[in-house]
DNA sequence: AGGGTGACGATCA
DNA sequence: ATGATCGCCACCC
């Protein structure tokens, strides 16, 4: 009895990454979902944090709650370019999430 | 070691 | 729809 660990999970960082890394061309996913993804539900800002500073990953989709770019200035035009140009399509300002929002397997049956 | 911080999210005015 | 506020939570200095 004694103790367990709640889960030995990987670092958060590569948790993150690879639910990011799942994301195909042409989708999108929520900073939410990415979190819930990785294990980390309410961790989205976490998730914004490792888009922020990691390199190499599909940032441009990765969008806040609703499919809106949560970005300022320049990096939210680029990344509107960005997912455009991979055939995303916008409703206003947002992605058309029904369209487009990836949905991730579930972690554990069905 | 501790606390400020943020590419969030939900809610309310 | 926009702006403010509060709750979240690991990361960075």
């Amino acid at each position: 009895m004694a103790l367990r660990k709640p889960k030995a999970r990987l670092n958060l960082r590569q948790a993150i990454e690879a639910a990011i890394q799942q994301v195909p061309r042409g989708k999108v996913s929520t900073y939410g979902a990415i979190a819930r993804a990785a294990g980390l539900p309410g961790a989205a800002r976490q998730v914004a944090g490792v888009l922020h500073r990691s390199f190499g990953l599909p940032w441009q989709r990765i969008l806040g709650a609703g499919g809106e770019i949560k970005l300022r200035g320049d990096s939210a035009i680029e990344q509107r370019l960005r997912l455009e140009s991979e055939g995303v399509i916008f409703r206003g300002r947002r992605v058309d999430m029904k369209r487009h929002e990836y949905k991730f397997p579930r972690a554990k049956s069905r």
